[in-house]
RNA sequence: UGGGCUAUCGCCAAAUGGUAAGGCAACGGACUCUGACUCCGUCAUUUCAAGGUUCGAAUCCUUGUAGCCCAGCCA
């Protein structure tokens, strides 16, 4: 047995340089700044999460990790409308299983309403807010445009008494939805919109999942957000880059509400897929139209498709890793996803042989009625995964595209006067086939050489090509799905014209009756295999309860030959 | 002359004034019981453009260009 030697040297030189959050968080922690840093992953509870979450995920909990920090896990429901429980389960079973473990570290924004709210009032005690009168129209005209400066609401001005008068009985519900809100007071001709007197608190009388009746005001996300880091003890607020422009009233809030560790928010670029769908509503539009089977559909990105598909969290925190992270937009290759899916199970998935589109292999020249019990390792390169015995009698079943009656240039599988091997057993000689009405082959005649069995220590020749192959009689008929690209890659994700999706009409094609060798008719839901010269699959979650397993193709195999279209 | 941000290979992405890392993809070739894996090679005289400063510039300055974000009582 042998093992690849590293060279230590080569090992050191994987310096992985650091990301630029990572310099701030250095130079924050050698100015002494902090001790412990701290960071969060503050999802709204109104859907589920898709690979784009997952770089969050993985960069806010990569940091607190690699620092000793703490990560925390915390709803960020202050807007009832869209908030719902069953989203905050997906949630944190998705952070979880991605391996973000925020062990006692889940929170609730909402947790945090009674301290919003006299973080509101000592605002308006200091004259930094105010009750607002005007109806949202009217609040957004104040507001001016990009180019012109807007102008202060007549109610400005009112005294602390009244705006705090005002501000409890909103609190009480003194006043319907929508008539008063609370407003900071900053200045209404800044060039940053966010900063013109910005919206703190609104009334709504709706039922929030977590506080159920008790409050009919709910805080704005600028006001707070800073407010949930700052009661973490969150040091280090990462979000994304249309935020930005919200610093500003980040920094007002956190300053003004007086915290003695203020949170700091830093901005990175978030990271688009090629060929797959991420918007929300277009997920929802799919799954409503019928055209995937709900939000788990395997061709989708969301965290639980991933999942379903057979993705393991470390094929995407590899992914993340590898993408890196910066404040230029990106949109990254699917195929970086694929090889990382593909470099993960290479080692320790188990090696198999399916033929996906049968054609019998007749091997004249073997005794009829008789079944050998052959050996077979599990995978090849990982002796761990140990082995496994294969039934190998006359009838076989092999690939439709592993013969050919006249080859191609190149082609080296099985074509008549061609030896080739077949994978665990015997080389083995093409000597005729036999054909249907429509000329397709239905049967290829061939004869096996006995001294050629695998293991057997034959060198007397060699083949070019190995083909596999499944015992015609003990082998399992499965369905398998084959998954592509759910989008055109030809027209890019959206219709320009309409914003429809271009869609891939070959997304999913289902094959009913591949054969599978024995071994997997035991196969469990999630379970994961290389199907040999064909790709990754893995056993559908949903459809392989009982009965044979029903497997999903997870990623295919890289092949430098293609065979041409017919 | 609204404001903010970004620009380095087909795609990500390093380089912090010292002579353009790495990964993915692609393409050659070796090896092979998977046309896989692995290995070995090729792949930016040039960093959006044009000027300038400097012994030296992707990095600094100037002027442009292109893209993204902001006018919710969403987050």
């Amino acid at each position: 047995m042998s093992e690849t030697v590293k060279n230590p040297a080569e090992e050191n030189k994987e310096v992985v340089s650091r990301n630029f959050i990572e310099e701030i968080i250095d130079t924050d922690l050698a100015e002494g700044k902090y001790e412990k840093i701290c960071t969060r992953f503050p999802p709204e509870p109104n859907g589920y999460l898709h690979i784009g979450h997952a770089k969050s995920i993985l960069l806010n909990y990569g940091l607190a990790k690699k620092y000793g920090g703490q990560f925390n896990l915390r709803f960020d429901d202050t807007n009832p409308t869209k908030e719902r429980t069953e989203f905050v389960e997906s949630i944190k079973e998705d952070v979880m299983w991605l391996g973000a473990d925020f062990g006692e570290h889940l929170y609730f924004a909402s947790d945090y309403f009674e301290i919003m709210y006299e973080k509101a009032i000592l605002l308006i005690k200091k004259g930094l807010a105010f009750v607002c009168d005007l109806s949202a129209e009217e609040i957004r005209e104040y507001r001016g445009t990009l180019k012109e400066p807007g102008k202060n609401s007549p109610y400005r001005d009112r005294s602390i008494e009244e705006n705090l008068k005002l501000f409890t009985e909103m609190k009480d519900g003194k006043y319907p939805d929508g008539s008063k809100v609370l407003r900071a007071k900053i200045d209404m001709s800044a060039p940053n919109i966010n900063m013109r007197d910005p919206v703190l608190y609104r009334i709504a009388r709706l039922s929030h999942h977590n506080t159920g009746d008790r409050w009919c005001i709910y805080p704005m996300y600028d006001f707070a957000h800073p407010i949930e880091d700052a009661i973490e003890g969150v040091t280090h607020s990462i979000c994304t880059l249309e935020f930005e422009d919200h610093r500003p009233l980040y920094e007002w809030v956190v300053t003004h509400t007086e915290w003695e560790h203020p949170p700091k928010q830093i901005e990175f670029a978030k990271m688009y897929l090629t060929n797959v769908v991420t918007g929300k509503r277009y997920i929802k539009k799919l799954v409503e139209d019928g055209i995937v089977d709900g939000w788990d559909d395997p061709r989708l990105v969301t965290i639980a498709a991933l999942r379903r598909r057979g993705f393991t969290p470390e094929s995407i925190q590899r992914f993340v890793e590898l993408v890196g992270v910066a404040k230029a937009d990106s949109s990254v290759d699917y195929a970086m996803l694929e090889y990382c899916i593909r470099d993960d199970l290479k080692m320790k998935v188990p090696r198999m042989m399916a033929v996906l589109d049968p054609i019998k292999l007749v091997i004249d020249n073997y005794p009829e009625g008789q079944t050998e019990m052959l050996d077979a390792d599990n995978n090849l390169e990982n002796p761990e995964l140990l082995t496994r015995k294969i039934p190998f009698g006359r009838e076989l079943y092999i690939e439709r595209d592993d013969f050919m009656e006249t080859p191609i240039p190149k082609y080296k599988r099985l074509y008549p006067g061609n030896e080739v091997r077949l994978m665990h057993a015997y080389f083995v000689k093409a000597v005729s086939c036999e054909k249907d009405e429509n000329g397709n082959v239905t049967v290829v005649h061939c004869t096996y050489d006995p001294e050629t069995k695998v293991g057997s220590g034959f060198t007397g020749r060699k083949v070019k090509g190995t083909i596999h192959w499944v015992p015609a009689k003990e082998a399992v008929t499965a369905t398998v799905r084959l998954y592509e690209n759910l989008v055109d890659e030809e027209k890019g994700v959206y219709n320009k014209e309409d914003g429809s999706l271009n869609l891939n009409p070959n997304s999913l094609t289902v094959i009913e009756n591949a054969k599978l060798e024995p071994a997997l008719a035991d196969a469990k839901p999630y379970d994961a295999f290389q199907f040999v010269r064909s790709g990754y699959y893995n056993v559908d979650v949903h459809d392989s309860k009982e009965g044979a397993p029903v497997f999903n193709r997870i990623v295919t195999m890289k092949s430098s030959f293609k065979l041409p279209q017919k």
